[in-house]
DNA sequence: TTAATTTAGTTCGATATCGTACTATCGGAG
DNA sequence: CTCCGATAGTACGATATCGAACTAAATTAA
C-alpha cells in the first residue's frame, strides 16, 4: 500500500473513533439526568471500581481532561451526592474523590438501562468486532498517551 | 467468554473509543487557530471533498451532532471564511455549505502539520493497527447509525 | 385551492468546556 | 529554618454545545 493510503486509513480510523464516540455518548446521554455527560458518568465508574478513591489529577490523566474541567465535573457529580470531595491527608493541597454509594446505585441502575438499549447492536453484531479491536485500540491509545508530554 | 465478559468487553471497547477520541482531539486543537475544534475541522475536511457541497442537515447526520450545533459551527467556519453558506435554489427553507479555496488551503496546511506531529506514532505503531481495526469501526459505527431513529 | 402536516434551519437560554492566571502547599537546596 | 521552584486545585472569562420553542418553506390531504 502506498504511504499516501496509509495516512487516508490513519484518517479515517481517528473519524470512525470520533463518530462511534459521539454516537455511543449521545445514546448514553439520552438516560442520564439534566446535562450530565458521558465523561462524566465515565467518571462515576472509574471511582466506583476504586474504593480508596482517586485525586482529581488522577482522573484528569486517565480520562484526558483538563485540570480545570475536572474540577466543575467533579463539583458537579458531588452536588448530585453521587461523590464526595475530601481535603487528602497526606498532601493538603490535593483531594480525594469517591463514589457514594447513592453513586454506586445510580451507576449500577444506568448501566443496567444502556445494557438492555445495546442489546439489538450486540445480538447484531455479537462479540467479535469489538474483542478484536480492543487490543489495537489499546495499543493505539497507549502510544497516544505516552507520546503527550 | 462468559456473557458478562463479553458486556465488560464492549465497556472498555467504547471506554478506549472516548479516550482515544480525546487524545486525538486535543492534539489536533493545538494546530487550531483560536476555538477552532476537531469536530469543525472535519466539517470542513468533508466539505472540501465534496465539491458540490452539502445542506447542514446531511452535515449534522455525518457527524451526528444536533441541527443546532452544526448552525453554530457553520457559522464559525463562515466567519473564517473558510466556507460559504447559499441558499439552496431547489427549497428555499435550506441551504448549501461550500468550501472556499481559502478553506481547502487552510485543510491542506493543518493536515500536514498533523501528518508530521504523528510520524513519531505511526513509525512506532506501523499502519497494521489501524488497518486492521478499522473494517471493525465501521462495522460498528454502522450499526449504531441504523440503530439511531 | 386551502388547510394541515412535515421539514430545514435559527433563536434563545442553560450548561459544559477549557485556557489563563491565581492561591496554597509541598519539598529540596543552602 | 528559609527560600524558591514545582505542584494541586480553583476563579474567571470566553466560547462551544445542545434542548426547546420558533419561523418559514415544502408537501400532503381534503
Amino acid at each position: 500500500m502506498k504511504p499516501e493510503d496509509e495516512t487516508n486509513e490513519v484518517y479515517r480510523f481517528f473519524t470512525e473513533v470520533g463518530i462511534i464516540n459521539q454516537l455511543i455518548s449521545t445514546k448514553l446521554e439520552t438516560f442520564l439526568p439534566g446535562r450530565m455527560t458521558a465523561t462524566q458518568f465515565g467518571i462515576l465508574g472509574h471511582l466506583v471500581r476504586r474504593p480508596d478513591g482517586e485525586t482529581p489529577l488522577q482522573l484528569s490523566n486517565a480520562f484526558q481532561v483538563p485540570k480545570t474541567s475536572m474540577t466543575h465535573m467533579l463539583a458537579s457529580l458531588e452536588n448530585h451526592a453521587l461523590i464526595t470531595l475530601e481535603t487528602n491527608p497526606n498532601d493538603k493541597r490535593s483531594k480525594i474523590a469517591r463514589s457514594t454509594p447513592q453513586g454506586t446505585e445510580f451507576l449500577r441502575v444506568c448501566t443496567e438501562q444502556m445494557s438492555e438499549a445495546l442489546y439489538p447492536l450486540l445480538s447484531e453484531l455479537g462479540s467479535d468486532p469489538f474483542h478484536s479491536s480492543l487490543p489495537n485500540l489499546m495499543l493505539i491509545r497507549e502510544a497516544l498517551d505516552q507520546e503527550r508530554d
